[in-house]
RNA sequence: GGUCCCAUCGUCUAGCGGUCUAGGAUACUGGCCUCUCACGCCAGAGACACGGGUUCGAUUCCCGUUGGGACUACCA
């Protein structure tokens, strides 16, 4: 059986964004399922729009999203020459040719059709050129494009589309449309063909935009006596709005370092894309990357386009609250281990990195990371929510200081009380803290929630986090007694 | 305008003629748990766009309508 070539094509004009992303991933998947070969090529002859700094953004994020490929990055703009040979040789074997009307005059044509609200097509002028006038016009030093000849009559271009089916175009819907432009460079649609014979590609996996153009492509194989791949066109990544995701009205949103940035697992979120558009029919929803390629199957790609749910200025969730879900999970239940390179980021990044971390405090670190996560989304929330464990410096929510110390008097002298007698343990752990707290609350006759949220929010400033016993052993006996002792500072 | 594609809860989706009083996830609401907030558990609300056929029977097949999307460039 012949190995499945795939192929990821990013035109390297931004940064990477979650379109770019799931056309990629579902390409690696499918190379990886098959035991096939993924390629990555930069489609960078739009030179205007192509830059450097766009290539490394893309290979930054997919080396985050830790997609791999097995050849490239080749550039497309270094077969550029390979392209126009290609134009030559249709125009040699006749299934091309040199049109010489003018920008102004085709735009006429197609004005007036649009006023007899007719199709806009070619008119095949220049297809009915004798060649003495071809000649004529060349010597003339006429500026041509280059047209494919479509085929005329009633036959239609046929392929049947792994997700969508069979698709048919008739023929005459088809124009004879531009293969090289006049200033002689080749145009996306040959290009794209072109290289795509010569990287020996398989399997054509791409958004379900480039449905219409298929059959051009089909007729360029064609016409070159090339081998067609197969085609499988994936649904479409639309806002709520229902408008397709663009650099442009989304910004940052729909980008994947914003995810990076913004404190996703990677893992979590390629999860989350290739749960866009795409299903078992068991409806599971997390996958391992081993399970994922088990699981991966074209057929489960759905013909319906699909909605990112982001939502700008939504004061609860910053993106696609199902991304959000998803990351939660991972950042909940994989082995701490696993994160702690993350948080450890994300620490680095802040400042609040210790070396000991890694070293004779480790097994503190990763207690305290598997402690106060049970309530976290992003690996951002290490350093904001997280900062009271990391670092003595660190901010005191108002409500928290309202409503579990301020409102509680009694609290003043409590505090100090408690800090003595934690501080008197031996052994601190958070069934003998637990005890002493308990105790005390009975000996003062008072609920016991009034001591412990006091203690919380004494000591990590917040009105919400883990169990508190928990959190005790994870700030650590003596910043618990300091935080307590300077507690009375509140009132 | 022309061509093509699509249409199940707010969102992601399962469903490939009877199993559907339509399943899961997420988000939302209520309850339980409880030291707070989550998690977890339980419960609730929430969808087959519409109209014709075909069929003993349509969410499922066909046609139309409506709606949405893509393509239609000497952009990639």
């Amino acid at each position: 059986m012949e190995e499945v070539r795939t192929r990821f094509p990013p035109s390297p004009s931004g940064y990477l964004h979650i379109g770019g992303a799931r056309t990629a991933i579902f390409n690696w998947l499918f190379a990886q399922k098959t035991g096939g070969k993924l390629i990555l090529r930069i489609e960078d002859t739009d030179a205007e729009r192509s830059s450097e700094e766009s290539i490394r953004g893309i290979i930054e994020s997919l080396k985050w999203l830790s997609i791999t490929w097995d050849e490239g990055p080749y550039f497309q703009s270094q077969f550029i020459n390979e392209h126009v040979a290609a134009a030559q040789k249709l125009i040699q074997l006749g299934h091309a040719y040199k049109c010489f009307c003018t920008k102004e005059e085709l735009d006429k044509k197609r004005e007036e059709a649009r006023k007899k609200k007719s199709a806009l097509q070619y008119d095949g002028t220049c297809r009915r050129l004798t060649s003495e006038e071809i000649s004529k016009k060349e010597a003339a030093g006429m500026p041509y494009t280059v047209r494919l000849k479509v085929p005329r009559g009633k036959g239609s271009v046929l392929f049947e589309d792994m997700v969508y089916g069979f698709i048919e175009k008739k023929y005459e819907d088809i124009e004879d449309f531009v293969i090289v432009r006049s200033n002689g460079r080749p145009l996306y649609v040959l290009s794209n063909a072109v290289d795509d014979i010569r990287d020996r590609i398989t399997h054509v996996i791409r958004g379900q935009d480039g449905l219409a153009n298929t059959p051009k492509q089909i007729l360029i194989y064609r016409a070159l006596g090339a081998p067609i791949p197969r085609f499988a066109h994936m649904s479409l990544t639309l806002d709520p709005k229902k408008a397709k995701i663009s650099k442009r009205t989304h910004g940052e949103l729909v980008a994947v370092h914003f995810y990076k940035e913004h404190g996703f697992l990677p893992w979590a979120f390629v999860n989350y894309l290739a749960l866009l558009g795409w299903s078992t029919s068991d409806s599971r929803e997390i996958f391992s990357k081993e399970d994922l390629i088990e699981a991966f199957s074209l057929e489960g790609i759905s013909r319906a386009n699909a909605i990112f749910d982001v939502r700008k200025d939504d004061p609860k969730f910053f993106t696609d609250p199902k991304a959000i879900s998803i990351n939660t999970h991972y950042l909940r239940n994989l082995p701490v281990e696993e994160i702690e390179p993350y948080v450890r980021a994300e620490l680095e990044k802040a400042g609040m990195w210790d070396p000991d971390f890694e070293g004779m405090k480790r097994d503190w670190f990763l207690h305290t990371v598997d402690v106060i996560r049970s309530r976290y989304h992003v690996t951002t929330d290490f350093v904001t929510l997280g900062r009271p464990y990391f670092s003595e410096d660190y901010p005191v929510e108002p409500k928290a200081l309202e409503k579990n110390i301020l409102k509680h008097e009694g609290l003043k002298a409590w505090f100090p009380i408690l800090a003595d007698r934690l501080e008197a343990l031996k052994t601190f752990t958070a069934e003998e803290a637990e005890h002493v707290i308990r105790e005390m609350a009975e000996e003062f006759e008072i609920k016991a929630g009034i001591l412990i949220n006091g203690i919380r929010a004494a000591v990590t400033g917040l009105a919400k986090g883990p169990g508190l016993f928990d959190v005790l052993i994870a700030v650590g006996q003596r910043r618990v007694v300091e935080r307590l002792r300077k507690a009375v500072t509140f009132f």
